[in-house]
DNA sequence: CTGTATGTGAACGATATCGTACGTAAAATA
DNA sequence: TATTTTACGTACGATATCGTTCACATACAG
């Protein structure tokens, strides 16, 4: 695997992982893994794919402009995940705009290679397809979840995403940034964390939350995260068979 | 064509229309066309399929059922799509709860014929996959619009897609009807449908709304509107290659 | 060490939507 | 025709979120 930077990385997109093994070698001899940073922009809407992006940790946002200037979360993918499920769909385009939240690794497989092993490995298509359901779910729950759940449920549930894409309790993500995503002002994330640091669900420190007790959060949170939790979980859990 | 009723019913289906003769001529001599009658649940949220669904004209929504019984729209089908995208995804079970919300016909198709004409010709999974990318733009809009928008616009796009997807001007709708697919109260959408009126968009008389001034009803709706009618014009514009 | 930028907490009134309830008129039913 | 049901308009106070602003403390840069 050629990477960016010293030392090896192991693949942990759970997307990669679920392939059969010779298809795996084969996209991980084509992959190069990058580091993505907070705030960088994968691509603009409407933009041609250059590579398909498989984060093995962080989140990334699929963000939507709007013409008054405003911007908001479509969804959010982590290593349950790709960018570039539109390319799958036919067309070279994009259709949102990825956002690096929180950052990590990643690997970035051209569009050359990604057709190629579409080409000789019949799971790879298959597991995307999977992936493509499970992410129509995260689509229909949030479609729900913004019409009826309160400010403190969706931003448990965000937390909760972002806390199962990272591997530790802590990670950098500001109110600011939460605000942004979800489309509420920061003041209402400020009020809703304090609410949950209160009861004791997380620590806040200048850009920097803990989940102290993921439970709190789950109570305090909307179904549409377990909803969401367990598409993902089917997406990625059986192997492809061919 | 089977049907039935009396008399022949041209598919005015865009998913169909847009396949290779050979292809409509098979998929219309093995569906059958029914009413789809208000009220109407086509299936429960993790059901099996049983058949592809292609609505002639009308509104199904895809309704998620809360635990606390609240239910909302997570995307709405007309004659742009078909019931049964998650088929198509790999895996037999609805992922949402199809409800007719706007009567109309619709071709049937059963599983077992849509799974023939997958296999043979090629046109049929390549149309089904503009359209689930067309319904992503669909649901990623939603995802928006149900986080910034207010009441008034929100029911403006969800008649401008309705208008869209019948004949006539006037169509049977509630505004208790509405209230329930965008999650809001009947007396939020009272008052937005009476501003509309005031406006000259529309007339309401007992369950019949008609449009009277799209162009006023486009100007109190929101971008999502138009940013999703296009999606479904590019993904029906074009024939299949093969 | 000092000044500046950043991240958060808190406050104000304004607005949108909520839950609920009641009245009215048209349609359906008896 | 008389009664009931349905669809809609309207009203009330309650609540959630809005837009904005100020204060303060930490982190960072010069």
């Amino acid at each position: 695997m050629k990477t960016e930077l010293i030392g090896d990385f192991d693949t942990r997109n759970k997307i990669l992982l679920a392939l059969r093994p010779d298809a795996i070698a084969f996209l991980e001899s084509r992959a190069v893994v990058k580091r993505l940073s907070q705030g960088q922009v994968l691509y603009k809407d409407g933009e041609f794919f250059t590579h398909a992006i498989f984060p093995h940790e962080g989140v990334i946002c699929l963000m939507a402009q709007m013409q008054d200037g405003r911007s908001v979360e479509k969804a959010s993918v982590g290593n349950e995940g790709f960018i570039g499920i539109s390319y799958i769909f036919g067309g070279g385009k994009t259709i949102s705009e990825p956002v690096v939240q929180v950052p990590g690794y990643a690997s970035w497989i051209s569009i050359k290679d990604l057709d190629e092993a579409i080409q000789n490995y019949p799971c790879v298509r298959d597991t995307m397809m999977r992936y493509a359901k499970s992410l129509t779910v995260q689509l229909m729950e949030s479609v729900a979840c913004n019409s009826l759940h309160k400010a403190e449920q969706r931003v448990s549930r965000w937390l909760l995403h972002a806390h199962d894409r990272v591997n530790t309790d802590t990670f950098q993500m500001t109110q600011e940034g939460i605000s942004k995503v979800l489309g509420m002002r920061r003041a209402t994330v400020s009020s809703a964390c304090n609410a949950l640091m209160n009861a004791g669900a997380l620590k806040y420190t200048r850009g920097n939350v803990t989940i102290t007790d993921r439970s709190i959060l789950e109570g305090r949170s909307c179904e549409c995260y377990e909803r969401i939790r367990l598409a993902f979980a089917n997406s990625s859990s059986h192997k492809a068979r061919d």
